[in-house]
DNA sequence: ACCTTTTCCGTTAACGACCACGGAAATTTA
DNA sequence: TAAATTTCCGTGGTCGTTAACGGAAAAGGT
């Protein structure tokens, strides 16, 4: 079906390309009768933009500010996957601007998002780690009608163009199925959280009522899951995991764990972790984590920069939820999901 | 990094535009001398086409022939993949246009790819699922310079632009992982393959050699792991199936096992099976079935026109090898393989 | 009635690539 | 030497959209 161009309106409606456009734009100076004739024909036309003759005319270059960690290999995944499609859409005039930002610095997020806007972005990605400041931000945003997508985190109601990351939750709940997998009652389990910062995250928390929500449907004996908040190696020594014979350890730090636990101990348990991390892959790879969930960090960046693009230069609609595969990786698959981008 | 625009090559060149043109192009017609100038002038000055100008100028529309079945709900996710990826596209001057064939008839394969390649396309994605006759059809595509995109099967001698797909042996290797979770000497395994045209699938083949080779790699006992080429339903009647502990099906039959087997006989075993189709789902809810291992088929499809949107209109390089991530879907992660596009 | 302001609209020149057309200069042929 | 080719190259129009610019007509002001 061929679409109507606007010069075709124009004849049509008996007025010049020049009026067209100011109605299609809402540039204003146009009587109103002349705008709806316009714009009736223009729908039954089945009008939409040419994309390539306005990007051409508009010859823009489109800034995108990167708002994101930069701290370890996670969000450094994710800025490969970024930087991939930036280079990617470059000749289509996308352009990729990082501003890192420390997790441990509130001072260092402000700073960076104030140099961000004031950059005055078209689009803007963001991780928004920082509970009560990304809020804050996204409103100036907004403000400025700056379209921001969220990658892993997600506060819905700050309205964002859209998410692309996990639901931590059902991360939880998955994890919960693998690691009791033969077992009728459920298995003894230690959670592990290093006291950490991390220890305060809102991604772990929610990890963790998955996991716990397995064991309640099907209504097996809640103690049998413990949390531990642990201050260094030395809590491996005691006796605390006593009897138990599972670790779930609901961040990237499960082979930390393995680490701290010593002399092939960890053999003794069946180990579940997040994050395809080296040292991670590591312990996949001579047994000691039997089981890695996968956020897809860098697909993650990739469509993050692809739903821009979509929005900005091809104006068209893109989809508000990208939630990744809860990708499960084991020694088995683990080239793979290495190896493929998807 | 400004890229040099083909007017500011002719006046650093000293010629025209049109002599520019014809140089790029290789359309002849111009002095050995002038045509090295131009080209040194070109690659100093990062040129590359203008992805906007040309299309705008083109106005060409891109028929993408499709060839692939339509015979089972895999097929037709794939189907709807590719029909999403053309919508999104489809102003940019994407169209797909189906040759839909039967597996089961060799002429219908062969009636369809040659209309297909009759109708003269701009690029191909097809299933490479009859073993003798695809090569045929890629010969005649590599001979017009019609590139063409493998989907679910790859024959990598046949040079496609890119394969989209799935590392079936390595899937293999996974479940046998899956299944035997938990066992140190692994456990009885009837692999259960139903005697209709599938049985006879190279995909299927793989599948169970990478099982296999899982036992060999742990010096399991082999002899635990036994196939049965089934019949009908009677099989399951008889006493085979005794001491097994595993059902290994190797194509999206599980389910039909699953009824088979009756009477709740199901949840003496552990069942993996493959592709997320609806009858499996079910299964997976109920829970007499374990896992499935999804192959992504909408992402396939999806990817498979991207691709070519991305050679043809972009005109930039393209992933080879776009292996699709083992997914693992059970009764906990249904949910979100499911509403999650990737 | 005349001047000023506002409202409304048409004209036009890009953006970069593409290619048909024609024509000058160089070369070959008669 | 003139005519006929061949070789090589420039010109100009086009794709659809954008937006600056200017101008006519209508409305308002004195």
């Amino acid at each position: 079906m061929k679409r109507i161009t606007i010069k075709e309106i124009a004849k049509k409606a008996g007025v010049s390309v020049g009026t067209v456009d100011r109605v299609l734009h809402d540039r204003g100076e146009v009587a109103e009768k002349t705008k709806k004739l316009v714009l009736k024909i223009a729908k039954e036309g089945n009008y939409s933009t040419n994309v390539f003759a306005r990007n051409l005319k508009l010859n823009k270059t489109y800034k995108l500010a990167v708002l994101i960690p930069d701290d370890n290999e996670y969000w450094r995944t994710q800025k490969i996957g970024i930087e991939r499609a930036a280079k990617e859409y470059e000749h289509l005039g996308i352009q990729a601007l990082f501003y890192t930002f420390d997790r441990q610095n509130l001072g260092s997020f402000l700073e960076n998002s104030d140099k961000a806007i004031k950059e005055e972005p078209d689009g803007v990605v963001m991780a928004p780690l920082m509970g009560k400041e990304s809020p804050t931000v996204c409103a100036r945003l907004t403000e400025n009608d700056i379209p921001f997508v969220f990658v892993d985190s997600n506060i819905s109601q700050a309205n964002p163009l859209a998410f692309v990351g996990q639901d931590t939750f059902q991360s939880g709940y998955l994890s919960a199925k693998l690691l009791n997998y033969g077992s009728k009652k459920g298995l003894s389990t230690a959670i592990i959280i290093y006291s950490d910062y991390d220890s305060k995250n809102k991604t772990l928390r929610e990890r963790i009522n998955g996991y716990k929500k397995y064991y309640e449907d099907r209504d097996w004996d809640q103690a049998l899951v413990t949390e531990y908040i642990v201050e260094n190696k030395s809590f491996f020594s005691q006796e605390k995991l006593k009897g138990v014979e599972i670790l779930f350890v609901p961040n990237s730090r499960a082979h930390q764990v393995c680490m701290d636990l010593g002399e092939g101990r960890e053999a003794n348990y069946r180990i579940l972790g997040y994050d395809q991390i080296q040292p991670n892959v590591d312990c996949l790879k001579n047994g000691s984590i039997d089981f890695i969930i996968n956020q897809n960090p860098q697909l993650q960046g990739y469509l993050s920069v692809q739903t821009l693009y979509k929005k900005l230069i091809v104006s068209s609609d893109v989809e508000e939820l990208n939630l990744m595969p809860l990708e499960v990786v084991t020694k088995e698959n683990l080239a793979y999901s290495n190896s493929s981008f998807y």
